[in-house]
DNA sequence: CTAGAATTCCATCGTTCGATGGAATCAACG
DNA sequence: CGTTGATTCCATCGAACGATGGAATTCTAG
């Protein structure tokens, strides 16, 4: 007998699944006290009832959103940190961004319940983290910021959240960005990529030029 | 006689103006839909009925709360143009950076509306519209990264956003980033300023000695 | 096919929220 | 003092929301 969860990890299309995915949606899109497991419900085409029947209470559902969100974050990083290993640090800088906006486009629920996160506050008290803590120090070992993950000092984590939250900006404000900028989607993916790598990357390479000056 | 608006900006200790200072900071906080009419009022210290009589309803409310940020982050827009007008694009940068850093670390519900603006949506249709998209072209042309204010094209105006939502994450982001670094807030302050022009600068820098080598 | 478990929906409850009428209080002025 | 208008609070309403019991339906094992 399979459990619940091994179930929804399994089959995408079970219940389960569907309502989590409608949740992450639409909780990224209004927020915690914006959102209405009535809204969500209605999004799957179910009643309210059988949302609390998988999941709970809106809290615990949120909390399982916050989970599964995690999780994808944290498999996209540690893609993407393999995919960059070894490479000299500009191109290291370009590829993560470019595969974490291609990424995060696809899935803006991510960025968006992040930056909830960051800036509001809720009514309800001790609601999940999100272990962006831990993702963030992992980067800044990963672009060799730091060596020992475990006591990183304050600037480089700052660093790192630049680039982090550079990126969420552009994904979780495209509707308004594009309505701005007057540019259509693919347009405006491009434009973010080349901006973010613009203003981004010339920071970092210039200090690691000077270190190696300084080395000589 | 005075308009009850005049009577609002004049007096900043009139019931109105209480109630205007208390939703800046709770709509700050809590958002739009995370913030009730009843927290307002207990802010501040009154029934919720003397909230209605002096602004209406929670959207009159909200869009009140709007239009007064607007003017004040207006205001430090045009006083940061003033200062660092003339002078070299490195030096302009980081003058607005400090200054503009400064100010909303002291009003950080400013960056906190402007965010939740940009990245999560409402259930009501046609909440204000805070006036950003006027601003960012605003700092474009200071910048001298377009022309005419009318019609700019679109890497500018993200260029712009770059540097305005870098800053704003930080400020926004305070309790969050604070608590992962463990820095206190004269620390953390500090600390944001020079990230910030760390990250921000080398890229205009670099673009405009690279212009003005192409022009000799 | 059938019995039991799992799932889904309908009806409804208690609470919270936004909002208002109306009484009570306060301030200004002759 | 008394009248008038402005302000504040108390009591309460209707709507929306989170949540649940229980009937109805579907699925599954034997």
């Amino acid at each position: 007998m399979k459990t619940a969860l091994e179930k929804a990890r399994q089959d995408p299309e079970s219940m389960k699944a569907r309502i989590l995915d409608a949740a992450r949606r639409i909780f990224g899109e209004y927020g915690y006290h914006g959102t209405t497991t009535r809204m969500i419900a209605q999004e799957v085409g179910i009643d309210i009832s059988t949302l609390h029947y998988h999941w709970g209470d809106k809290k615990d559902l949120y909390e399982a959103v916050v989970l599964d969100i995690n999780k994808d974050l944290g498999q996209s990083l540690r893609y993407v940190e393999k995919m960059v290993h070894g490479r000299p640090l500009a191109e290291r800088l370009a590829i993560s961004i470019d595969t974490m906006t291609d990424f995060l486009f696809e899935h803006p629920e991510i960025p968006n319940l992040i930056l909830f996160r960051y800036f509001g506050r809720t009514r309800e008290e001790a609601l999940q983290e999100i272990q962006v803590p831990e993702f963030v120090a992992d980067i800044a070992r990963s672009m060799n910021l730091i060596q020992d993950k475990r006591n990183a000092s304050a600037r480089p984590l700052l660093e790192v959240l630049a680039v982090m939250n550079g990126i969420y900006n552009y994904i979780s404000g495209e509707a308004y960005f594009r309505a701005m900028t007057r540019l259509d989607r693919e347009a405006y993916m491009a434009h973010v990529k080349e901006v973010l790598k613009f203003v981004l990357i010339p920071a970092f390479v210039q200090r690691e030029g000077k270190g190696d000056l300084e080395k000589a």
